[in-house]
DNA sequence: ATGTACAAAATAATATACGATTTTCAGAAT
DNA sequence: ATTCTGAAAATCGTATATTATTTTGTACAT
């Protein structure tokens, strides 16, 4: 009856004290995000009820919304695993993720203020630095941070949150590009910069917009080049 | 749509007959969609498990699914209820279906067929009839069935779940912003027009996104400016 | 060896039970 | 009349129990 199991942290006076079935959609949710589950993993009820130390029930909810985001699958009485991204799967996440975070983008670029730009200079350029030791681990993480200082002021939350949505759906997936396609690194960098210079400028928005969504655009092209040399991706064209 | 919830289910012999859960979903789904469950109405576990002859556990779990999906707002220890579309939500919702919906028009307009085009271009026309006896009802139901097959053959299915879900979170109000503002109604016929002959003629593919996506800000703005008459709202200009 | 049959184990799906929280509302105090 | 108080009712949150399905393993026949 786990009376007992209130436990350590919150509780004691007045804290509101996450539910049960909150607790476990946080847990999963940053198990997947940091990649400690990778896609694949199975979801064994039991078992995650178990380390939480809760009953089933709760778990299953938290599965339930997950399911719902995308981020794990549901198979009838077999159990739920940790979404797998194919080849055919990463390109429809990265459309998608283009699409939303280049309109997040947009709309967060008059919200940013000076400091804001300068701070997301600085990471393109510890991005640039890591080019010549290059580490894709440490280019990841430092890349995702970039795009955050972006896209984070985005007044729109269904937007925002279908971002978040889609880097997490990425999960462990993000880390192989950069290995795979070392080349697609550098030009990165100098894409971010582009971007950057062109929320400095004010630049009309649509120009804003495409330039951060054709930049992921590129990566995934680069991606899907690296898969099968003959793939055409069909893509919105820059306009001149 | 409502539309997934069809199939006979009815056999009793050997047919994977759906889960429970998923038949709460697709209940649940299916009221909401309808506008049988409008905006704040009250979900309470125990009146739907038993109208659908089950336990209140499958019911739950549909209706985290329908709170991922922000279908519905879920509050601790006190329940769900359809979520609520204030003018704030509405402009929300409408600035994302705007997105997604654009891009999914661009996308499916490859994959039209002149039958396709013809079918879209006849609910047009029925809609440009009822212009003259004008029902709100009947023009929103048309309104749908064009839309829906310009975006129908999206082939990015996450993108295309999105629209629906847009659609379906606008819920009953999407009928009311054409009583509000009679005037929209024309100016859409005419925009839809505009639509169907840069699919026909093969036009760039931003255009069409731009043009799907115009349209529906077209029809939020007309709702913000009857709702406050000062209120400014910024959006994607059209490129001259 | 290979494949089948069937039992056993693992796991999911659902129901029921019960405690916890919020809401409602009658009645007392002001 | 208004506000406070404290049951009672409604409803949610979770644990436990039961049933159903899938998977696994093993013995047996070919």
């Amino acid at each position: 009856m786990a009376t007992e199991t209130l436990s350590a942290e919150t509780q004691d006076s007045e804290s509101p004290s996450k539910s049960k079935s909150q607790l476990a959609y946080d847990y999963l949710r940053g198990e997947i995000n940091s990649g400690r589950y990778s896609p694949g993993y199975r979801l064994v009820l039991a078992t995650i009820a178990a380390d939480l130390d809760v009953s089933v029930v709760p778990v299953r909810e938290a599965i339930r919304r997950l399911e719902a985001e995308g981020l794990v699958e549901f198979e009838r009485n077999v159990g739920a695993r940790v979404t797998m991204v194919n080849p055919r799967e990463y390109e429809i996440t990265m459309q998608t993720l283009s699409l939303v975070e280049g309109w997040a983008t947009c709309a967060s670029a008059p919200l940013l203020s000076k400091t804001d730009i300068a701070r997301a200079r600085e990471v393109n350029l510890e991005l640039s630095e890591t080019l010549d030791h290059f580490d894709p681990l440490a280019f990841t993480s430092l890349n995702r941070e970039f795009h955050t200082i972006l896209f984070e002021p985005c007044p729109n939350p269904h937007i925002r949150e279908l971002v978040d949505r889609g880097w997490a759906r990425l999960g462990v997936l993000r880390e192989s590009i950069f290995s795979f396609v070392p080349g697609r690194a550098k030009q990165s960098v100098a894409e971010h910069e582009k971007i950057l210079h062109l929320i400095e400028t004010d630049a009309d928005p649509l120009e804003i917009e495409l330039a951060a969504r054709n930049h992921r655009l590129a990566t995934l092209d680069a991606f899907l080049e690296h898969e099968t040399a003959r793939s055409k991706h069909t893509r919105i064209k820059e306009t001149a």
